[in-house]
DNA sequence: TGACACGGTTTGAACGATCCATTGAACGAT
DNA sequence: ATCGTTCAATGGATCGTTCAAACCGTGTCA
C-alpha cells in the first residue's frame, strides 16, 4: 500500500490546525494573516508563534476558491521570431514578474492558438478568465488592427496594455507605453551634436503607428534645427535584409553621415551595408537603433541605442492591475514615460 | 451549436446548473467532463450538449481544492545578464508553455529572493509547493554548486531539470539535455572539412562540468583527424571582453585560422579581434559560436553556431512532467539529445 | 428462489479557506 | 443596577468540485 510515496512528507498544516494550536477559532487565524489589525495584540502574537511553530503557509486553492479570485495574471506569450532581435522581452517579464510577486501576484504564461492570427488567441483569454485561472491580463501587443483590447474591453475583462491603444483614443483600460518620439529625437540630437547634418531614417511602413511616432521625432528634430529631411527618409519591413537594402539606397542616392534607425533591427542591416562597402560604423558612418537589444550591446563595435525603461513599464503595469484589481485608487488611465539613449560605438 | 460567449459580471455556470439542465446529477456531469467512457452513450451526450448551451467551464479553483493539485509547473527566472548574449531562453520558455499546454498544464513563472546567492531562493520553492501554488518545477540551470536539484531532490519535490546533475550522477530526478561535445564536434568536424588545420578553443573556466564537456568535442575531435591542440587553448570568463582578449592572443602567440568557441558570447569576443584587426570573418578567419542565439542570426557576416534543439528539450521535460505527476508509465531518468550546426557566413 | 455481479447513476461528505451574523466581554454613562 | 456602544472572537454556512459509498434495475447462476 504504501509503494505510492506522498510527495510531500505530511499533509501541510491547515487553518484550523493553527487555531487549535493557538486556541483561537478558525476565523481569528484567518484575520491574523489578512486583517491583523482586527486582532488584540496578545492575540495576535499568539496565533503568529502558532503559525510559525507549524510552518503554516494558507492553501491557494481554497483561498482562490472562497475569494473567487486566483492572484494570478495572464501573460499571452506569441511566437518567437527569428530573425528579429526583439529579446528585450526578457526583461520586460523578469520585471513585470518581481514587481508583481511584490504585491501578491503570480504570472501565469499562456500562448494562443498558434495559427498566426490574434483572432484564434481570443478564447483562449476567455476561458482563463471564466475558469477563474486567471484574474487579469497584461497584453503587450496594442498594435493598429490588433483585436485583443477592443475585444477584452467588450467582455469587460480586467487587462492593462504595455502599448496605447492607438485605434481607438478614449478607450477605457489602463495602459503603459514609452515615448518613441522622445526616443527618436534623443538619438537625432545626439547625432547633431556630433557634428552630422545629413541623418537618413529608416523605419517601418506607414500603417504602423508606433513607427510613425518615431518617425515624428526624428522629422521634428531635424526641422527644428534648420536641417533637410527631403530623400533622407526610407520606410520598410522590420527585417534584417529590408535595412540592408535601404540604407544602401540612401547612401547611394541621398549620401547620409548618419542613421536614425526604428529599430535595432533595422540598425543591424545598416551595419551589414558598412561591413559590405568598408565602411567603418562611427567613424566614418553613424547608426543608431531602438529597444538596446542584446545584439545591440555585443556587436563591434557596439550600436548606439534608445533603452525602454522597461523594468519602469513594468512596474506602473502592476501598479494598474493592482488598482485595477483591487480597492480602486486613482485612475490614472494611461502612462507615458521616456526612453533613454545608450551611445556606444557606433555613433 | 453557437458558442455562448457570456459577459463577465454574470457568475458563470457551474456543474449544478449543467446537471440541471441535463437532467442529471452533479456527479454525472463531472464524470461526463473527466471520465466520458463511464457514460451511457446517450446520457454523455446529453450533457454536452448542457455543457455547450451553457457555455459550461469547470471552476479551477474548486477542482483544484479537492483534487489537491494545481495543474501548474512552476519555472524559476533569473535575472537577465546585461553582456551575454542567452536571450535563447526565450525559445525554450515559449516550447515550455506551449508543450505543457497539450497536456493541461500552465507555466508559472517567479523569481528567487533577488540576493544572487541561489541559496536563498529555496524557501519560494518550498512556499510554492506548499501553499498548493505549483504540482512541480522546471529547474534550468543545474550547474556544479547550485544546491537547486539537491534540495529539491531531498524535499521529495517533482522537478524536472533541464541540464545534467552533474554533481551527482545517480540523481533520481529525471532531467533532460543536450549533448555538449556532439555540438563542438559538429563545429569542429564542419571547420576540418573546410581546409582549417590549426583550429582553437575558447571556452569557460575549468570548474564549469559543461564548458568542460563542450571543450572535450573539439579536442576528441582533433585528435580524431590527427590535429594537434597543443596551445591552442584558452579558458576564461563567459564574456564579449574576454573573448576578444583570448582571441587576440591566440592569434598572436598560436596562429589560428578558426576558433571553435563555447558560447555565441565569446565568439562575439573573437568578431571584435577581427574588426580591430581588419579581418574578415569568414574568408580570413573562421568562427564558431555555440546556442545560436539572436546575436549569432543578425550579426554581419553572420555567426556559424551550434543550435541546441530547445524546442524538443521542453517536450521532452513536458512528458517527463507528465510521467511525474500523472501515472507513472517508465522511468526514463534522463534524456540526452544531440544540438544541430547553423552555418553562416563566418566559416 | 435467493444470492450475487454488473454498469450506470445518485447521494452525502469532504477539500480548506472566507463571509456573515452573532455572541460575549468590557466600559463608561445614565 | 441598567443600558447602549464598541471591540474581539466565534460558529455555521458557503464557494464548486471530486471522492467514496450506496443505490437500483437487470441478468446469471447455484
Amino acid at each position: 500500500m504504501s509503494r505510492i510515496l506522498s510527495r510531500l512528507p505530511v499533509t501541510p498544516p491547515t487553518l484550523a490546525d493553527v487555531a487549535e494550536r493557538a486556541g483561537v477559532s478558525r476565523q481569528t487565524v484567518s484575520n491574523a494573516v489578512n486583517n491583523p489589525e482586527l486582532l488584540r495584540d496578545d492575540t495576535l502574537q499568539r496565533v503568529q508563534e502558532a503559525i510559525a511553530e507549524l510552518g503554516y503557509l494558507p492553501n491557494r486553492a481554497a483561498r482562490n476558491l472562497r475569494t473567487r479570485s486566483s492572484h494570478l495574471v495572464g501573460l499571452p506569450i506569441k511566437a518567437v521570431e527569428e530573425g528579429t532581435a526583439n529579446a528585450q522581452m526578457d526583461r520586460f517579464v523578469h520585471s513585470l514578474v518581481e514587481a508583481s510577486s511584490a504585491v501578491g501576484y503570480h504570472v501565469l504564461l499562456f500562448t494562443g492558438a498558434q495559427t498566426g492570427d490574434p483572432e484564434d488567441d481570443l478564447p483562449g483569454y476567455d476561458d482563463l478568465l471564466r475558469s477563474t485561472a486567471v484574474d487579469a491580463f497584461v497584453v503587450t501587443d496594442t498594435y493598429l488592427g490588433n483585436p485583443q483590447a477592443d475585444w477584452l474591453n467588450d467582455r469587460r475583462a480586467p487587462f492593462v496594455a504595455f502599448g496605447r491603444p492607438w485605434n481607438d483614443p478614449d478607450a477605457r483600460h489602463p495602459w503603459v507605453d514609452v515615448d518613441g518620439a522622445a526616443g527618436t529625437e534623443l538619438a537625432t540630437t545626439h547625432l547633431i551634436d556630433k557634428g552630422h547634418e545629413r541623418i537618413a531614417w529608416i523605419g517601418w511602413r506607414k500603417d504602423s503607428l508606433l513607427g510613425e511616432e518615431r518617425r515624428a521625432g526624428w522629422s521634428r528634430t531635424m526641422r527644428a534645427r534648420g536641417l533637410s529631411t527631403t530623400g533622407l527618409a526610407s520606410r520598410v519591413e522590420d527585417t534584417v535584409a529590408s535595412g540592408r537594402e535601404a540604407s544602401g539606397v540612401l547612401l547611394d542616392e541621398a549620401h547620409p553621415s548618419a542613421f536614425v534607425c526604428a529599430s535595432d533591427t533595422l540598425a543591424m542591416g545598416v551595419l551589414h551595408t558598412l561591413a559590405e562597402r568598408g565602411l567603418r560604423a562611427g567613424p566614418d558612418v553613424a547608426v543608431t537603433g531602438f529597444d538596446d537589444s542584446q545584439v545591440a550591446q555585443v556587436v563591434p563595435p557596439g550600436l548606439t541605442s534608445v533603452r525602454q525603461p522597461l523594468e519602469e513599464v513594468a512596474v506602473e503595469v502592476v501598479k494598474a492591475l493592482a488598482n485595477l484589481l483591487g480597492p480602486p485608487s486613482g485612475d490614472t488611465r494611461g502612462v507615458l514615460l521616456t526612453p533613454t539613449l545608450v551611445v556606444r560605438g557606433s555613433s
